[in-house]
DNA sequence: ACCTGAACACCGTTCAAGT
DNA sequence: ACCTGAACACCGTTCAAGT
């Protein structure tokens, strides 16, 4: 038993298992707590023997990125250019919200490693087939941005996933958004309407994924009204 | 001299006087070397003296975004909310692109600094005055997103602002581009159209601004339509 | 009231050495 | 070929002490 355990734990490491245990770490610590010497820690190995494997934390990153990446369904193929890259977005989407650390990871990286470019490729693959100018499919992919991995940033994102409003008491919760509502009249307008919430002037009681597609929906109508009129920028 | 000196170095320190430095240095060092040691540094003190000012450095990033969001016009005003939002989210843009560092920090702030909370609440305003309802604001906020600081997730984001092409001579430059072409036939289909220049697959050549007033322009007029047609969500 | 010194518990990464 | 140990140059933040 302790010499098949430790045959497990010395199983020489590999790219592979250190990105699997990397993503792993992420998914359960939080992105903050993924340091080398935390990870390495992780795979009963001293802090150098990581860079072995992957040239440094960058490149660490960049391949956790690819290993979302490849959680993302194939293109669902078919003559309609809007419903694919609708389905195409929302599978990306569900890939990302499974690993919340994904986003702000995509967000930082700058070198396009080969498998955002094959994603990218094939997303603008998607709106050519479609019958749209290589111009507007450039603006189109542009105004879309990081919407195409299926998020934006968002106004009123949910601090750290905590919910504040449990430790604080019924009355203290009203007086607090009263006095919210007094100073910021437009959002507390804006937010009782569609949370339904008293208790929350800004975080909770909205529907992301109805606001995300609402966003994706208008951005794809708008794509398909200047195809239909054959748009092109001054340049093109 | 010497005293002179002294004394302007060891003038008393306050809120003002950290921030107005942490905005010097990420301005010119760039916010990856911003560290409460070296901002101390910046102002001849040691790094404790920094959190009698700032509680934390969490707090003294929040004081940095206030300081920015200062940078941006009062709204326009007048009857046409079309062309207040569009006014105002430029002159946040102009704000935002004097100092590279705010949007990442901006991006990362999850507390609604009281800066925040004003901004967004005369933004909703303008809506509002525009005889919005309260139901389709909320839902057009959403669909803006940071969009509202003048900024979004590029996809094609210019890699650190470094010109790496300067370095690379002319003949592969060349080669890597028909390199890349190959594997990535549909990135290079949309690059060169708006490009005209074959030196660079993605990154450079494209105009920012005029991507980003597509994009908003494309929503605000979604928005408008909506509004027009008296758009209401189930919910509401 | 404001600043300092020393310390704690961390980082990513180098280099030269071990098996 | 793969892993280790010790070291370097950093972090943010605490605590108790100085003026």
């Amino acid at each position: 038993m302790i010499q098949q355990r430790e045959v497990t734990r010395r199983a020489p490491l590999n790219r592979g298992r250190v990105l699997t245990a990397a993503v792993a770490l992420a998914d359960d610590a939080g992105i903050e707590s993924l340091s080398m010497r935390r990870l390495a820690q992780e795979l009963g190995v001293v802090p150098m023997a990581l860079y072995k494997h992957v040239a440094n934390k960058e490149e660490l990153l960049d391949g956790m990125v690819e290993a979302i990446i490849g959680e993302i369904d194939p293109p669902a193929g078919g003559a309609d250019w809007k419903n694919a890259v609708r389905l195409q977005v929302l599978s990306a989407r569900r890939a990302l919200l499974r690993h919340p650390w994904a986003r702000p990871v995509l967000e930082s990286r700058t070198n396009k490693t080969p498998a955002v470019l094959d994603y990218m490729d094939s997303f603008v693959g998607m709106f050519l087939a479609g019958g749209f100018s290589a111009d507007l499919t450039h603006h189109v992919m542009h105004a879309l941005g990081s919407r195409i991995w299926g998020f934006t940033q968002e106004l009123f994102d949910h601090p750290n996933g905590r919910t504040v409003e449990a430790d604080v008491p019924e009355e203290a919760r009203a007086a607090m958004f009263r006095q919210m509502a007094a100073r910021y009249p437009n959002i507390a307008a804006i937010a009782t309407t569609a949370a339904h919430d008293e208790g929350s002037v800004v975080g909770t009681g909205c529907d992301d994924q109805f606001e995300f597609e609402f966003a994706l929906d208008l951005l794809l109508e708008g794509f398909e009204r200047l195809n239909r009129q054959g748009w092109t920028s001054r340049r093109a």
